[in-house]
DNA sequence: CCGGATTTGCGTACATGTATGTTAACCCGC
DNA sequence: GCGGGTTAACATACATGTACGCAAATCCGG
């Protein structure tokens, strides 16, 4: 459904191996599979990252990556695990606890919109890979370090983490879209609202709403 | 990827008419494509409304639905706006305007958590069909009535819907998903976070930072 | 070292959206 | 009514993820 069409002479994923020659034992592993993935990701980007063309790089089968993942799904969490890792240099515990949550939700903001199978796995499923446990465990110790109580932490929470992949998903789905050619300007106007910028405003609000609604004082 | 089984004796989307039997001229036209979209949604659900079924219920080949369609994305585009149609009877005007947005974006939540072709569709590109359109222009006529300058106006705006739509997104990912066996309770808790009451909560933060950080009196 | 058991790489097949080119049905002027 | 031109319906083909089951390679007890 209006898939990708790659950008003219990108290969189709045919393997060297002629067909009928079965690569040795041990070929594969599941590290080397995320490996691939990881490298395909940044040569390529998500759209190019196929399974038959995983297995070209890795001189195999398609199907033979199937004994070490469930699915293309499995794969992406484990992906998405070590952008994580690399990409959330957990912010110092320094400033407001408002400071500190702007950190940590800018952080996966901009994971998501420069990664879209990151943005892809978020939608998919509830992320709980240890990095994400770490964070959300982070984010909620600032909240009740800053006052909240258990409850009004975890609901916080739930309406930033909301906010960020909401405005995430938002942001992938207008770069690259142009208006069709009579549109009203209103539109085309929101159209633009996906910058950073905006998504600090956004957040300013969530944060000062939730300070005034569920903190200490309330 | 994760492609939905169907439930046992679904069909394919087999043609009636052996192929080869053309079908008459006039056969279709793109509102009947339309209803028929409608109708599979109904009854089957987003993921099992495939274009060879479309096809084979207007007794027709698959590719001839191209003639009146760009593509599939096009058709959901209409399908949505069907949808908004009849589930959008515009809010009274009534109560203040925090009452009013937070109906307006109830909403749109109720349709999108029930409606994956909706979310869908909202999570491709920006909704532009003139009721979605409709919608935007009353909110943003509310913000404004409520004394925002335009400017606030639209940045509130903006907020809310991306809240609104990364709420539908992340419930919709959820439903249906069970933690893999060992998993740490404080995942499966959040997961559940996922509730219209939750929904409401972090509304009520973001609309009370809207208020207090954009308000007239800011 | 040998033969069954186990593991693992793989061939085939299917459903999906849709690009591309073909052809049959219709329309219209004569 | 008939023949040329237009266009709607279509057949074919491809890339995708992956279910299913086979077969080769390796392992292990004797």
């Amino acid at each position: 459904m209006a898939v990708a069409r790659g950008a003219g002479s990108v290969t189709t994923g045919a393997r060297r191996r002629s067909p009928g020659q079965r690569a040795s034992r041990g070929t594969i592993s599941r590290s080397q599979i995320v490996e691939a993935a990881l490298r395909s990701l940044r040569a390529n980007g998500f759209e190019q990252m196929t399974i038959r063309r995983l297995a070209a790089d890795l001189d195999v089968a398609p199907m033979s990556l199937y004994r070490y993942i469930r699915d293309k799904d499995d794969l992406m969490d484990e992906v998405v695990e070590q952008l994580l890792i690399q990409s959330q240099p957990l912010p110092a515990a320094t400033g407001t606890w408002q400071a500190r949550l702007t950190t940590a939700a800018e952080g996966l903001r901009h994971l998501l919109v420069k990664e879209p199978g990151a943005l892809y796995v978020y939608l998919r499923h509830p992320v709980i890979s240890p990095t994400a446990i770490r964070r959300m465990d982070m984010m909620l110790k600032i909240l009740r370090e800053a006052g909240f109580d258990a409850a009004s932490s975890k609901t916080a929470y739930a309406a930033i983490q909301t906010y960020t992949v909401g405005f995430a998903a938002l942001a992938t789905s207008r770069s690259g879209w142009t208006p069709p050619e009579g549109t009203n300007r209103t539109a085309s106007e929101l159209v633009a609202m996906t910058s950073p910028k905006q998504f600090a405003s956004g957040l300013r609000y969530l944060l000062s709403g939730i300070e005034r609604e569920a903190g200490p004082a309330a």
